[in-house]
DNA sequence: CTGGTGACCGCTT
DNA sequence: AAAGCGGCCACCA
């Protein structure tokens, strides 16, 4: 048995948001052991082996705003996909009212 | 093998 | 009050 690294613990939390919800790289972080991985959160998702199984485009930064430096594929690409799962942008940010994957209390 | 970087966040001065 | 820096993990040269 292998232990899972960080990168696959990541991978498994991201893959556990709910559809119609979205993330914050330092809420994975913290789930996957410590708030200060959110750069590797990050770094994870940029290598994104298995885009299918890792909807990265559920991940956003504290903001509700897309990383500006690849922008999942050139453009807005992740917004119109969260759009199209019902979530609501504000200015380009995502609405972290209610859209932002806050693990059920109950 | 060593150094540096990266889709980030929080703390410290 | 604002600005700067460190920290963690993995990969590249």
């Amino acid at each position: 048995m292998k232990e899972k690294n960080t990168f696959e613990v990541i991978y498994d939390i991201v893959c556990q948001i709910p559809y119609g919800q979205v993330a914050t790289y330092g809420q994975i972080a913290q789930l996957a052991g410590n708030k200060r991985l959110a750069r590797v959160v990050g770094y994870a998702l940029h290598v994104n082996p298995d885009p299918q199984r890792i909807p990265c485009y559920r991940v956003v930064n504290r903001f509700g705003e897309v990383s500006d430096a690849f922008a999942f594929g050139g453009g807005n690409r992740q917004i119109e996909l969260l759009e199209a799962e019902g979530v609501r942008f504000c200015d380009g940010k995502v609405d972290m009212d209610g859209y932002q994957w806050k693990k059920q209390r109950f």
